[in-house]
RNA sequence: GUCCCCGUAGCUCAGUAGGAUAGAGCGAGCGCCUCCUAAGCGCUAGGUCACAGGUUCGAUUCCUGUCGGGGACACCA
C-alpha cells in the first residue's frame, strides 16, 4: 500500500516536472511514512516540504499542486494537506483489509522476501572460549546472533552460523592447570593452587570425569579421560572437549545451533597463520623492533602499531584472527557479521587493518560488527553476580533453568544492542501482563481458544472462506490491527538491514496489545455470520503474524496457557 | 589521559536514517468477569528528550563542547 502511494506521488511529481513547476534536472523521491497519529491518515509524505525550495513555492502551495496532479486510485479514500505542508493519505477500508487475504494466502511466508537473493552470509557469534559454562553475556550474543540469522534468512539470505573458539594458548593452559589441581585434590585455598586458576565448581566436575576415564563427544571429536593427573596435555584436551560439550548443551537448551565450529588451532595446523604473517611482511606492513614483529596498523586508522610476534616468540591473538577472517573471505562470504560483546571493541580496528594490509581485495570496513553492551541480572531489585557452578558469574543455564527458554531469549533480544541490558529475573518469571513474553503468547493462545470454540460450534471453514466477509470489518480497532499487520514485512526488512533484532520484540508487543484491546471490546463469535467470519479472518491473520514473528525470535507460540 | 556506547515519565524502554501535539509497558489512582481464557481490558495522572552552543523552513534524531553512567585502551585472549 505504501508502494501504491509512492507511485501516485511519483506520477504527480513527474507531471509537475513536465509542466516546469519543478526543475527537470532534479529528481525528488517521495518518502512515504507511516503516520504516528491516526488523524494524519494512514500514510504521510514530506515531499512538498523537501521540494519547496526547488519549486520556488511555499510548501503548502506545492502540496496543493501535487494533490491536484495525483492520479485517481480506489485504494485512496481521502487526501489532505496539513501542518506546514504534509500530504496525508487515508486509505479505503477495502485496501486496508486486503492484507488479511495476503497473510492467509502466504501463511508462514508472510513477511519473508527474497531481497538477499541467496547471497551467502556468515554470522559468527557466541565464540566463547572453552574454559567454562556460558554466561549471560554469551546468552545475549546467542539471542541476538540467532535472531539476526533468522531475520537474514527471512530476507532471502543463506546463512552460515559459526562459532570460533580458542583451543590453545594461555587460557587453555590455565584451564588444564586448574583441572589438574582439582584432580590432585587441591582446592583454591591451597598454596599450590595455580595463580589465576579457574575456581568454579565445574572444574571439579571436569576433573572427576577425567579421572573416571569418561568419554565426551563435542564438535565431532571424541575424547576419553586418561585418568592420569600428571598428564597435563591429556587433561587439557579432555577439559576442552568436556566444556565444549557443556556449552553445546547450554546452546541446545537455548535453541541455538551452529553450522560450523572453527578451531583457532586449525589455523596454526594448516599453516594459515604463518602464511598470513608472510603476506603482511611481503606487503611491507611489518617491521622488527625491540625483538618483536610489529604491524603498521596506524596506516589503517589505529592509535598505535601492534605487536604480531612477541619477543619470546608466539603470535598475539589478533594474528590468527586476521588469518581466520581471510579464510572467511576466501570461503566466499562477501557479507560477514561478527556478533560480540562490546569489550571486544578494540579488535575491530586491528582485524580490519590486518585484512587491508593483506591486499586481498577485501573492501574497507569489512567485516560488519554487531557489538552488544553488558548485561546485568537483578533479582528483588538486587544485582545477582554469582552462580554456584561458575563461581564468578551468572550462567546462561541458570537463567534458562529459572525463567525458561522463551523468556530468556525474548528478554535478551529485546533491547538495542548498544545499550546496557538489565535482566530482571522477577519480571521474566512473572505470569502477568507486565511480562511481554506471556502477554504475546497469551494473545496467540486466546486466538487458538476462539478457533477451538468455533469448531465446537460445528463451524469448520477454511481461512479463505472466512475471509470472504472482510467487507464486514470497519471498526477502528480492526483498521488499526490491519494497518499493523501490513507493516510487518517492512519491519522484517528493516530489522535485518539495520541489524536491529529488538524491533521485532517491540512490534509483537504492540500487535498483541492491539489484539487484546480488540478482543475485550468486541466479541468475535457473534450471531451475524458475516461479521463473525470477517473477524475470524482477522484473528487468523493476527495469529499467523504472531507465529511468524515469534518463530524469528526462537520463542514458542503455545496454543493453550 | 585517549577512544567507543549510553543519558527520553517514579521504573524498564521504544522512537522505523531530520518532521506535525515526544510514545508504550510497569508502578500510582479509579473502574471492568451471569460475556469466546481477568496470564486480559478501559480511564486518569506523570516530560526543560542530561546541559550549552551550532547546522536549517524544522533537531529527541546530525555536528561540537560540558556533565553523569558503562566499557575498551598489553609483547593477555
Amino acid at each position: 500500500m505504501k508502494d501504491t502511494v509512492a507511485q501516485l506521488l511519483e506520477a504527480a511529481l513527474a507531471s509537475l516536472a513536465d509542466e516546469g513547476v519543478l526543475p527537470k534536472d532534479q529528481t525528488f523521491s517521495p518518502k512515504v511514512d507511516n503516520t504516528k497519529d491516526k488523524t494524519h491518515g494512514d500514510f504521510a509524505t514530506n515531499v512538498a516540504l523537501a521540494a519547496a525550495k526547488a519549486a520556488g513555492k511555499p510548501p503548502r502551495e506545492l502540496a496543493q499542486l501535487l494533490v491536484s496532479r495525483l492520479p485517481a486510485n480506489t485504494a485512496v479514500s481521502k487526501v489532505e494537506i496539513a501542518g506546514p505542508g504534509f500530504i496525508n493519505f487515508f486509505m479505503s477500508d477495502a485496501s486496508s483489509f486486503a492484507v488479511v487475504n495476503t497473510i492467509l494466502a502466504a501463511g508462514a511466508a508472510y513477511g519473508r522476501n527474497t531481497s538477499g537473493q541467496n547471497e551467502s552470509v556468515q554470522v559468527e557469534f557466541v565464540s566463547a572460549n572453552p574454559t567454562g559454562p556460558l554466561h549471560v553475556g554469551h546468552g545475549r550474543g546467542a539471542a541476538i546472533g540467532d535472531c539476526l540469522c533468522r531475520l537474514l534468512e527471512a530476507n532471502g539470505y543463506r546463512v552460515t552460523r559459526e562459532f570460533y573458539y580458542n583451543d590453545a594458548g594461555a587460557q587453555i593452559n590455565n584451564l588444564g592447570l586448574s583441572v589438574q589441581a582439582r584432580a590432585k585434590g587441591l582446592t583454591p585455598e591451597h598454596e599450590s593452587w595455580p595463580a589465576d586458576g579457574y575456581r568454579g565448581d565445574y572444574i571439579t566436575d571436569v576433573a572427576n570425569s577425567y579421572m573416571a576415564r569418561e568419554t565426551v563427544t563435542a564438535d565431532d571429536r571424541e575424547v576419553t579421560g586418561a585418568g592420569d593427573a600428571d598428564n597435563l596435555e591429556a587433561i587439557q584436551d579432555f577439559a576442552v572437549a568436556y566444556l565444549r560439550r557443556e556449552q553445546d548443551l547450554d546452546l541446545k537448551a537455548f535453541g541455538v545451533e551452529f553450522d560450523v565450529y572453527f578451531l583457532e588451532s586449525s589455523l596454526y595446523a594448516d599453516g594459515k597463520v604463518e602464511a598470513t604473517v608472510n603476506t603482511l611482511t611481503e606487503n611491507g606492513y611489518t617491521y622488527e623492533q625491540d625483538g618483536a614483529l610489529w604491524l603498521r596498523t596506524i596506516e589503517f586508522g589505529d592509535d598505535k602499531d601492534r605487536v604480531m610476534r612477541k619477543k619470546e616468540g608466539g603470535y598475539t591473538y589478533f594474528v590468527p584472527d586476521v588469518a581466520y577472517h581471510l579464510n572467511k573471505w576466501q570461503r566466499g562470504f562477501t557479507t560477514v557479521i561478527n556478533e560480540q560483546g562490546a569489550d571486544h571493541h578494540s579488535t575491530v580496528t586491528r582485524v580490519r587493518a590486518g585484512l587491508q594490509a593483506l591486499k586481498a581485495g577485501i573492501p574497507e570496513g569489512w567485516p560488519d560488527y554487531v557489538l552488544h553492551q553488558m548485561v546485568m541480572v537483578t533479582r528483588s531489585g538486587q544485582e545477582v553476580k554469582i552462580s554456584k557452578r561458575a563461581g564468578s558469574y551468572v550462567t546462561l543455564r541458570d537463567l534458562i533453568d529459572e525463567v525458561g527458554r522463551d523468556a530468556t531469549r525474548f528478554f535478551l533480544a529485546a533491547r538495542r544492542v548498544d545499550s546496557q541490558l538489565t535482566f530482571d529475573i522477577d519480571l521474566a518469571r512473572s505470569q502477568t501482563n507486565e511480562n511481554p513474553v506471556y502477554y504475546i503468547q497469551y494473545a496467540h493462545a486466546r486466538i487458538c481458544s476462539v478457533i477451538r470454540k468455533l469448531n465446537e460450534l460445528g463451524i469448520d471453514k477454511s481461512a479463505e472462506a472466512f475471509a470472504e466477509h472482510l467487507d464486514a470489518l470497519g471498526l477502528d480497532e480492526e483498521r488499526d490491527i490491519a494497518n499493523k499487520l501490513a507493516q510487518y514485512p517492512e519491519l522484517i526488512s528493516n530489522a535485518a538491514v539495520l541489524r536491529e533484532p529488538h524491533h521485532l520484540t517491540h512490534y509483537l508487543r504492540e500487535l498483541a496489545g492491539q489484539f487484546h484491546t480488540y478482543y475485550n471490546a468486541h466479541k468475535v463469535l457473534v450471531d451475524d455470520e458475516q461479521v463473525r467470519d470477517g473477524r475470524v479472518a482477522l484473528y487468523l491473520a493476527v495469529r499467523q503474524v504472531l507465529v511468524n514473528g515469534l518463530e524469528l525470535l526462537g520463542v514458542s507460540a503455545p496454543e493453550e496457557m
